[in-house]
DNA sequence: AAGTAAGTTTATAATTGTTCTAGAGTTCTT
DNA sequence: AAGAACTCTAGAACAATTATAAACTTACTT
């Protein structure tokens, strides 16, 4: 990946500072994948293609430390997991309120801008309960 | 090879008759699953647990047989398939449109009456693609 | 009813994505 | 600089699912 572009991210606070907020120690390993998670715009990854890419990057990574790292940074907020196919988690670095397109093609997933998609109505939720999240995947396919 | 009637697919249509038009012959386990599946009104369930009921009812089904028919049922409309947690399928039996309510604390999945939950507007499918199916998800955590 | 081709089932192995383990290495605090 | 706590890693373990190939059914043809 040739440039960095740090700027307009949502939260501008560094990513150092939001891992100690979260009790993280900003080590060379989570520093790493922050950058390739980041630093280039809304991304919706696996895990085994964020560990692909620090191996391209030659940065030695393991799996295990990529899943470790990527539920830290949802646990703290920095990130979303998705799970629309079965046996698959994807993150979203785009942890706005949105909702997504998933192209049952491919497997591509790209986000529905905020205001394109609204509810009418919020279902009452059971007594008891709260609603933590809401999520929509709008399913598409090849055709007229 | 016979013709395939597509035609037939009314919801009231006994379930040989459903099978027979996807193209699938009426077996002694399909039509078992069958019976687990849509004599007890809408159900969520997952393949081991079909399984287990099969067994329960000495009924000698085999896990990949409950898979393909699953799967089967699916292709054919007699089903719908929902992922929701990563590394584990829901088979719906209700094929009418509505959505869920998933219970973060226990994975328990319910309806949410169609009624009670409505897409303000629908966000226009990219360019060469159509919509095929709108999931909403109401993820629920205990609480006030 | 018998023969036959195509479709189906099964046990088992293989695969996939993910989590666990325990030891080695880092980081932070003092 | 040293101890404690935290983190990383390779590899094993795991769970859900899919593939395989042989045995068995079904439906079609005669």
């Amino acid at each position: 990946m040739s440039e960095i572009k740090q700027s307009d991210q949502r939260p501008f606070t560094p990513i150092v500072q939001r891992l100690r907020a979260a009790g993280l120690r900003p080590t060379s390993q989570r520093l790493c994948l922050a950058r390739l998670l980041f630093d280039q715009g809304d991304r919706h990854v696996t895990a085994e293609q964020l560990h692909s890419e620090a191996q391209a990057a030659r940065v030695a990574v393991s799996l295990a430390t990529v899943y470790n790292t990527l539920h830290q940074f949802t646990a703290a907020g920095l990130l979303r997991e998705l799970v629309i196919e079965s046996g698959r988690s994807y993150f979203d670095t785009n942890i706005t309120n949105h909702h997504h397109f998933f192209f049952e093609e491919n497997g591509a997933l790209v986000d529905i801008p905020g205001e394109s998609l609204a509810l009418a109505s919020m279902p009452t939720p059971p007594e008891g309960a709260r609603i933590s999240r809401v999520d929509v995947i709008v399913r598409v396919a090849r055709g007229k």
